[in-house]
DNA sequence: TCAGGTCATCGTGACCTAA
DNA sequence: TTAGGTCACGATGACCTGA
């Protein structure tokens, strides 16, 4: 219970989450309206109350927009989406990201807020926000194993699930697609996860303030055209992979299960393909050989295979 | 260690590779897909681009003939797979044969391009011999999906892994039907629904010509330590790609997934006093198919309309 | 009628474990 | 070490429900 082994909820609604879907853990019904909804942003209208609406379970319907906005905010993206399972790297740090921006209270970058556009900015800011990441993600400070994402490439100091990939899907309508979103989760919003915080604030749409401004910044958007290019690091195993972060060492992308301690494969650049897609966390079969986590020294050799499994012991609705 | 851990890439769609898997280094990706797909080949459809995709990272998913397609080509084999560590021997005879490709620019033999049906006539072989499948398998199998299995391999010459390579090439006469072809360019993109605007090469699955053509000759190579395991008899008891040469059947529905899985948590401690994080959330959504017993001890929440479950994909093939 | 939500199914691929 | 199983997740579509 490193964490805390506690029952996920939907990062958009607050609703018992029904896994990770499009890189946050959302309900079912995020899921879906998502999924959908990036296909047609078309069939989005604008926000009628200035896009401030605040999203929960009851009134997740109200405003697609406002919604759509927190599905955004919260690091969901379609472009990050592929097939198969996600690595658990990939969700702890998406966790772990969470966790740290809640430590370090809201404060929100004003940047997010400089705009309210009920669709315009709303979707339009998928841009690549390149440094608006928080400090605390280049400090070492950092405690878990995973380290920062990838220097190198800005956009994956926030989700990495947004920060690569685009190509993936199919063009389509918007810029959506294109983007290579940052949405730094600066989560801490008001509320909108557990909410109960004050009286009843669910019933109520309409927040006092601005809840989520534009999770992403409008950054020069070099990020797409860059992606593919960034470096042979990124490109050869995954841009979450905490070890290729380290410093002077390298991860060789054919030696996933080699300890960091081992790392000093340079990386040829030998046929590495650049793909602006690569969210695929290979690598890490880590926990058994070389765990981060376990060092060597630690007496459970093996065991804890990094379980991120958890069993969601949650009603089974009704 | 070193040839082992080498960065290795995915001869198939060129990620970073996991490991040598079927007798090429591959990806967990290509590994699964090979693997399931050996089994249960009906499922795959005849590729809409006549059979000329590139398989890439980024699209390996999009063309499944295609990618078996490769697999075959860069050596990829059932029947020489086997567990435990491959002799240094092996994995270097590999990586010279690659090498040595590599070298050998596309100056491709076109001995085989010459003709529509590069291995169609080698593969054929296969028809004859009539050992194939040893698993359950339904006998029915689709009109080869794969248009033609492979212009010869370079691994498939050499490689001891595969040493049915050889034979095959004596292969006589084809089979097949639709080696020779249609002409039939699906003009539609296969996968995209509005189009990728993309100049990236590796967006598009369809290359001009000439996909595979066989990078390498016949290389004699004496694998002598893995000689004793893999002798050709052997190889040849199990086609390849027995596929192609199977007569024109309707596609089974496929087979079940894996049994429902409880609900207890997969690990738990064993003994291990922290808790592995658990972020599944596995939960009602089997606990109806899983557990019929759902219906009995609750009273009928929510009411289910009606049970059809399971009953509904059956009326789909057909 | 239709959007939103749930569920079933399949393909995929990361993870796990037997061999 | 790999082959194979497990299972989380995307895509899809049928179905249900409420507005
Ligand atoms: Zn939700
Ligand atoms: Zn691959």
């Amino acid at each position: 219970m490193i964490l805390e082994k506690m029952n996920q909820q939907c990062k958009v609604c607050g609703e018992p989450a029904a896994g990770f879907h499009f890189g946050a853990f959302t309900c079912e019904g995020c899921k879906s309206f998502f999924g959908r909804t990036y296909n047609n942003l078309s069939s989005i209208s604008e926000c009628k109350n200035n896009g401030e609406c605040v999203i929960n379970k009851k009134n997740r319907t109200a405003c697609k927009a406002c919604r759509l906005r927190k599905c955004l905010y919260v690091g969901m993206s379609k472009s990050g989406s592929r097939y198969g399972r996600r690595s658990n790297w990939f969700k702890i740090h998406c966790l772990l990201q969470e966790q740290q921006q809640q430590q370090q209270p809201s404060t929100l970058p004003q940047i997010l807020q400089s705009q309210n556009h009920p669709l315009a900015s709303q979707l339009s800011y998928l841009h690549c926000s390149q440094q608006q990441q928080p400090s605390h993600q280049n400090n070492n400070k950092t405690p878990s194993p995973l380290k920062s994402p990838l220097p190198s490439s800005p956009c994956m100091l926030t989700n990495p699930f947004l920060s690569v990939g685009r190509h993936l899907l199919n063009g389509s309508h918007m810029c959506m697609d294109k983007t290579a979103a940052g949405p730094n989760r600066v989560s801490s919003n008001s509320s909108s996860d557990s909410g109960a915080s004050s009286a009843d604030p669910e019933d109520s749409i309409v927040s006092n303030k601005d809840i989520y401004g534009s999770p992403v910044v409008d950054q020069p958007f070099n990020c797409k055209p860059m992606a593919k290019k960034l470096d042979p690091v990124r490109s050869i195993s995954e841009p979450l992979n905490p070890y290729l972060v380290l410093p002077h060492v390298t991860i060789s992308p054919a030696s996933p299960r080699s300890p960091p301690t081992s790392l000093s494969v340079p990386i040829s650049s030998s046929g590495i393909q650049e793909e602006p897609i690569d969210l695929s966390v290979k690598s890490q079969k880590r926990s058994r050989t070389a765990s981060p986590i376990h060092n060597t020294t630690e007496n459970v050799p093996k065991l804890t295979p990094l379980d991120l499994t958890l069993v969601r012991s949650n009603s089974l609705s009704g």
